[in-house]
DNA sequence: ATAGTGGTGATTGTCGATATTTTTTATTAT
DNA sequence: ATAATAAAAAATATCGACAATCACCACTAT
């Protein structure tokens, strides 16, 4: 069996606005459709990933291809073997847990810490990330979420965090978010908690707004827990291909 | 001016117990060594990286090199720059602080964890690395701090946090712990604290042992933001070659 | 003098081919 | 038949050469 389902004969994002000279490197090109495609769930956990293939799929040659393969795998999406090249890291019951618990440990910390260093510029971002998101929530009905949607989702929580003073927490936090987006996306069919969510970012926002530590931390970790605890019970986080 | 000092042709490690096959691949060797020198203070800060100059230096070719600096890159040792290559990442006392300060937050969380968590195995763990790291402190007198040294400091630390139950949480502990150590070589001069050193660990360990999580990350904490404090009151964190 | 312009050298990024290692297949001996 | 071994095929890792890009410097025009 060919070891590809539809990767799309991707064009890795040459057209940045027009099609005018995007000074962007070939290897970060092909970095970020890898990335994407992991996330999404087109390139499955544990898929062993074959030069060869990849270099047809993606359209570059071997040196970018493997470059971009180094960073994915210092960065835990992908797995490196010596001498038996690169897998898409497996996904598993207890490594969701252990990302969500992880997850909740640093945002708690990253919200309570903004809170504390709450001022006018942080609760205005933070208000503008939130309305945004709330727009498109309202608009946007189907069935699947929108790479638009995605990214504001992205925006509003990186927002809550945005007054931590630590873009090392905040870079963590943001992998965390990543890695927990894969196995959103690897259970297709669940629907974004039918609207829900926008009740409790909005609850969120405001025990924020409020300098409420205690109860926005809750919020923010219970949010994370329930989504967890659809994720896991919905069955369905098979490993592909093992071979 | 040739951007070298004196990076010791590097053997990449070749010899693993005996000259025998190591099945390690040439671009995680190179690797190991760039870290080393980074750590080590050999590659300063801001340096810029030519890929010529590394071949030469560490007798590699194209491909691993790049491979090693792409892994580097993504770990924060180094930073890219788009058609402009790569350079060692720059310190400042503001990183520092940043650093540091998150580092306070995560191992004080890992450490409650884990005394949370608390077991035989557990203390038998910490008991056993302690041990071992206060007896190479009484051995070893020099001025310099031994890779030995180095290591069991490391052990020690990695057991304290060693049951918090999310290995994410420990690896970055890890990659912050690494990164300090930059700093702390970068500050040649500064001996390890004359000793007090062992105390801290010994207290630590102690409240750990007694499940006092309170006392035991209030040592924790403090251990660190001492050493902080020495290194930045110590001056010297002079950027080199911007060019 | 100074800002803009073009060219030259150095450096990075990419490709295709080769060497090395792993995996599979075929063969032989018990 | 089964296990061990050897040859073949496939995949990975590395090299050296080429292409694209950047940085520096002289030169010209205002």
């Amino acid at each position: 069996m060919n070891s590809f389902d539809s990767p799309t004969k991707n064009q890795h994002n040459n057209n940045e606005s027009e099609n005018e000279a995007s000074n962007e490197t070939l290897a970060s090109s092909v970095y970020q459709s890898l990335l994407n495609d992991i996330l999404c769930g087109k390139l499955k956990p544990g898929q062993k990933l074959r030069l060869q293939s990849l270099k047809v799929d993606y359209d570059v040659g071997n040196s970018p291809l493997r470059e971009a393969l180094n960073r994915l795998s210092t960065n835990g999406m992908v797995v490196r073997e010596e001498n038996k090249g690169f897998r898409v890291s497996p996904a598993s019951v207890e490594e969701l847990e252990e990302l969500i618990r992880t997850r909740c440990w640093l945002e708690e910390i990253a919200l309570r810490e903004s809170i504390k260093n709450s001022n006018d510029e942080y609760q205005e971002r933070l208000v503008l990330a939130a309305h945004r998101l709330s727009r498109i929530n309202i608009d946007n009905d189907a069935y699947y979420i929108s790479p638009e949607q995605e990214h504001l989702h992205r925006e509003y929580h990186r927002a809550l965090l945005s007054a931590c003073n630590s873009n090392i927490l905040i870079r963590y936090c943001d992998q965390l978010h990543e890695q927990t987006l894969r196995y959103r996306n690897l259970v297709e069919v669940v629907r974004y908690r039918e609207g829900h969510e926008g009740e409790e970012h909005k609850a969120i926002l405001e025990a924020v707004l409020a300098n409420d530590a205690d109860k926005a931390t809750q919020l923010l970790t219970r949010h994370y827990q329930i989504t967890g605890e659809i994720l896991i019970k919905s069955g369905s986080l098979n490993q592909a291909e093992s071979k």
